[in-house]
DNA sequence: GCATGATCATGC
DNA sequence: GCATGATCATGC
């Protein structure tokens, strides 16, 4: 019952029984003791803002302003715990020191606002500790990082959007590096130069002010005061940890779209099921099936075709699982109001250089994308001009019409070669495939064999090829 | 109407 | 910054 003690201490803050039974929920949600249950539980909150993931808790009473109020909020609305100014971590059972910081959009992406504080420094005692044994490897050992979206005109907190979580633990490498600066910063120490200590020192953990309120503090050998100062992670590091992060966030684990083998009704194959999700589609338009689906398409968005295909097979994350293991590529197709089929297919652009290379078809790497199976979420376009769902299959290119495109294939190599990059097989050269370019602009180029630059161009699947094989609609 | 070239929007 | 899926623009 330790935590129904600590709801009471949390009175000031939390002032209803709605929100303690909440949190009380909220602490049978994970193991407090595994870090992998508090990420779980902690992944839950991408994608929300702290209001949204407390779900409406009373913080009246709290200053939103404060610093660090925040992780404050965090810990103790949504996890649940409250580590006050502990010298182990946060979940100490699991040894998982939680940690929040604000990222800021750039050009070049998210990055870190701010170094990482961390622990503070205790002059006096860090001069008798080691590296292994420190005050700051008990602490922060291994971090649960919450990131949020700092954005200027939000107001609260409560308000920033948290872009991802997930579990750091210091590779082998950094930590070499790490132990270099806390021997450095503890070298100084020793020597009476607390007073002395910058964060240019050191490499990935710095000495930070931190507190100005605070008077200067005690240091061994000296008897000058040194300003206070705590262990942080230096902005640069914090954004490798970002960076990894973020990326884990996205490309992560392909998400299923089959949970449960129950979901077959039977006799059932993966292909029936998954074309069975679109069938009570059929014959809605784009802007019913986003209703239907509570999807928010406005006019703007443009890939809708893909919002659309995603939401019917239940499935939020850009990789699926299944349509990986199973070289599945999903393509939207778009039929004019007279059934007609006026766009080619693109495939990824090639390289002159390296095309030229290709020893044999079979080899190729554009055989092995026409070998794919693919999927065809298939729309007709009614009389104002609405996209209407019409059906959606599963469809692989025909033995025989691989036997065409590698002609053009074939045909493409020996013009590079050639260095006619800008004469490559067109549409009317072949029933199954042709090149056309495909890029940003004309600006936008690969280098040919012969050192010319030529528009980025790709192969393309015949929008007439396409069309014959879809059958009636 | 179609071939061909060109580019857009989005997300990684 | 660029790959990708999708679509637009132009001229014959």
């Amino acid at each position: 019952m330790g935590w129904a003690v600590m709801v009471v201490w949390e009175c000031e803050i939390i002032n209803n029984t709605d929100t303690i039974v909440k949190r009380i929920k909220a602490m049978l949600e994970y193991d407090k003791t595994d870090p992998v249950s508090i990420e779980k539980y902690a992944k839950k909150l991408v994608g929300q803002t702290l209001d949204e993931a407390i779900s409406g808790t009373i913080l009246s009473a709290m200053n939103k302003e404060d610093k660090g109020t925040f992780g404050h909020i965090l810990e103790t609305c949504y996890f649940g715990i409250n580590p006050g100014n502990s010298q182990n971590p946060d979940f100490k059972e699991a040894g998982v020191e939680l940690k929040s910081t604000p990222l800021k959009m750039t050009k070049k992406g998210l990055v870190s606002k701010e170094r990482l504080v961390m622990n503070m420094i205790d002059y006096m005692k860090l001069e008798n500790e080691t590296w292994e044994t420190s005050s700051f490897l008990k602490k922060n050992a291994l971090l649960l990082l919450v990131l949020y979206l700092h954005e200027k005109g939000r107001k609260s907190v409560l308000d920033y959007m948290i872009k991802a979580v997930g579990l750091w633990k210091y590779s082998a490498e950094d930590l070499k590096i790490m132990r270099d600066d806390w021997l450095k910063i503890q070298k100084m120490v020793k020597e009476g130069k607390a007073h002395e200590l910058s964060e240019g020192d050191t490499f990935y953990l710095g000495a930070c002010r931190k507190g100005h309120k605070e008077g200067p503090r005690k240091q061994p050998k000296s008897e000058i005061g040194a300003k206070q100062r705590a262990f942080s992670l230096k902005q640069r590091y914090v954004n490798e940890m970002i960076n990894a992060l973020l990326k884990r966030e996205q490309s992560g684990i392909p998400e299923k779209i089959v949970k449960s083998v129950k979901e077959y009704s039977s006799g059932q194959t993966f292909e029936d099921f998954i074309t069975s999700k679109f069938i009570p589609y059929y014959g809605m338009t784009q802007e019913e099936i986003a209703c239907l689906l509570a999807i928010d398409l406005n006019k703007e968005t443009k890939n809708a075709n893909d919002i659309i295909s995603r939401n019917i097979l239940g499935v939020k994350k850009k990789n699926i699982e299944e349509f990986e293991k199973a070289g599945v590529t999903m393509r939207s197709i778009v039929l004019e109001s007279t059934g007609k089929l006026i766009e080619s297919i693109s495939f990824p652009t090639f390289e002159y250089t390296e095309l030229v290379k290709e020893k044999s078809w079979e080899s190729s790497s554009i055989k092995a994308q026409y070998d794919k199976k693919f999927f065809f979420v298939i729309y007709k376009r009614n009389n104002k001009n609405e996209k209407v769902l019409k059906k959606a299959i599963f469809w692989n290119m025909p033995y025989k019409d691989l036997i065409e495109a590698k002609k053009v294939w074939k045909e493409t190599i020996l013009r590079i070669k050639a260095d006619k990059c800008d004469n490559l097989p067109k549409i009317t050269d072949n029933p199954v495939a042709h090149v056309r370019p495909h890029a940003q602009n004309k600006k936008d180029t690969f280098i040919t064999p012969s050192g010319k630059k030529c528009v980025k161009k790709c192969f393309w699947l015949n929008a007439k090829y396409i069309q014959s094989q879809l059958g009636p609609i």
